[in-house]
DNA sequence: CTGAAAGCGCTAACAT
DNA sequence: ATGTTAGCGCTTTCAG
């Protein structure tokens, strides 16, 4: 609290004013309330005197509504580019709401949501982070605005998926174009539902398209457990295509083969996941798959600015993904 | 507002315990109010029952504090950015409170933040955007637990600020070291005034070690302005050391040289700024300057915790950088 | 140790 | 169009 004055409140507006509090609260509300123009005016005059800005606290104890969405992720890098991170928040201020950050270590942190008072009662929740299952996303939250972003989705709710298996098949398309028979594919986590789905689409499509699946191995996405993983292990370069569910795994990919191979492996058979501004780098430079992050995002606010849904209604969205060739 | 049901209410928890709301209050309240043991028990059993939460908004309008910090951005561009963020809200986190990002584009914005009640009434506001000048920001929020991180501050106030200068005069001393005798510099925006002092820096060490900058450019921190800005320039690269404040304009000068000098620049003739993972891998290396986020965010943290400051108190912290040799 | 009651600042009925 | 009044859900005196 400040410490050095007393803040103003209606009241102290209404007097200055000299009209009850009442009129001085339809005066500021926004919402055009009947009220004498001459009134107003005093009001708002009076209001910009006194420096006065309304408590939301007892505004939200009646409206029962915050203007703050929650985002909920494992770790901010979860998300893969940081230019759909603050395109993201740009988005939610730009409909006048506000972005509450909750990062989740673990299964353990998810409790912590329900006591804590204010992120309980966001007016949505995005759940970008895997740990949260669907079924347990409407419980977490006082509002029903909950919206799955990490490919998980319930029967009943609200999500928008990205339809990855497009993008795959494109790039696997390419790769048989380029007269590619065998393949390493490098993974992400194990245990996470939405890079089985990833995983799957790459077997279907290279099935397909008569590659075969040499090596398929889980690191953690990272560029360091993919080089250690590549530094392990001789490769036969010989029609070789290297797929990697993150770009960082294809960064390495890339510097595995410049010191290893000196650039004889083509660097267009490697070929990453995200479309991150790091695989059209000039030390890099390799295909990427990806999607359009703000036809993702505007999906979201659309979801964010639906007044009412009906009693129970779902809606799954969903954004097609791309391959990038470079 | 959730449509299925309403929600309990600690007279409800009152009622299933059969005690008054007072006595259910106190039990549920942590701070060691006088209460007799049973009805305790009783009172937190009903609440368990219920799964009552709760209303965060009628006890901030009692206690006037809201367990949330806002953090305020420019933008979140830089990766940078991203690892001490990612800390950063773990460790507001886990000392209870929640973390409220504000994006600002412009000055315009900043009226937005007293205008948006919730922002406006954090428990504390950290700021990294150099929008906002330390004399107004006491305006901006209702606290007065205001940090400044913009390496501005006022002199009744609070800040953490990374002390510069000494990572880069060891950045230098290394490059005299290494016989360097010319200097390019490729500096961010003209108009921070925390870019202006670390040129300041540069310009000191180069001058003390007889170092000729024989080119100041500013571009904007990021990959593309530099590596277009090197593209329109022929460098003699003779004894030239070339030092970006940015680790992405590193990234940038790096490619050039490969590119257009085949390497013979000396990779470590290259200074980056900002110890960002990039200046790590393989395809890149350089040198870099940078300081520890950890003991940044321990400070910051340090302020946060602490209850009260006497009446207009100042505290100026500060991190040392360090020069980061590859 | 407990309960009744006041009140935090605001909005929305409801009578003027 | 305006003022009065009754809460929103909670915490905290203040008497018992």
């Amino acid at each position: 609290m400040k410490s050095n004055s007393s803040v103003p409140t209606l009241e102290d507006v209404a007097k200055l004013a000299g009209v009850s509090k009442s009129v001085a609260s339809r005066a500021l509300s926004g919402k055009n309330r009947p009220i004498a123009a001459d009134k107003k005016a005093r009001v708002t005059e009076a209001a910009a005197q006194l420096g006065y800005v309304a408590n939301p606290f007892a505004q939200s104890l009646i409206n029962q509504s915050t203007g703050m969405i929650a985002i909920v992720v494992n770790h901010i890098s979860d998300i893969s580019d940081l230019a759909l991170f603050d395109l993201l928040i740009q988005s939610i201020q730009s409909i006048g709401k506000q972005t509450l950050f909750v990062r989740l270590r673990s299964e353990k942190d998810i409790a912590d949501i329900k006591r804590s008072p204010f992120v309980h009662r966001v007016d949505a929740a995005l759940i970008f982070s895997d740990l949260i299952e669907p079924e347990e996303a409407p419980h977490l939250f006082y509002t029903d605005k909950v919206i799955m972003l990490n490919g998980k989705k319930a029967d009943a709710g609200l999500s928008v998926t990205i339809n990855e298996a497009l993008g795959i098949e494109q790039a696997i398309i390419n790769a048989y174009e380029r007269s590619i028979k065998r393949a390493v594919l490098l993974c992400g986590r194990k245990t996470s539902i939405t890079e089985k789905q990833r995983v799957l689409s790459y077997q279907q499509s290279m099935a397909k398209y008569g590659i075969d699946i040499e090596l398929l191995a889980y690191c953690d996405y990272s560029y360091e457990s993919a080089l250690a993983y590549l530094s392990n292990h001789t490769l036969d370069i010989q029609n070789l295509g290297i797929f990697c569910t993150s770009d960082a795994m294809a960064m390495a990919a890339v510097d595995y083969c410049r010191e290893q191979y000196r650039d004889v492996v083509e660097r267009q058979a490697i070929y990453g996941f995200d479309n991150t501004f790091f695989s059209q780098i000039r030390s890099y430079f390799f295909s990427t798959i990806g999607y359009s992050k703000q036809e993702f995002i505007d999906l979201i606010i659309q979801l964010l600015k639906t007044e009412k849904f009906e009693n129970g209604e779902a809606r799954h969205l969903s954004v097609d993904s791309e391959f990038y060739f470079r």
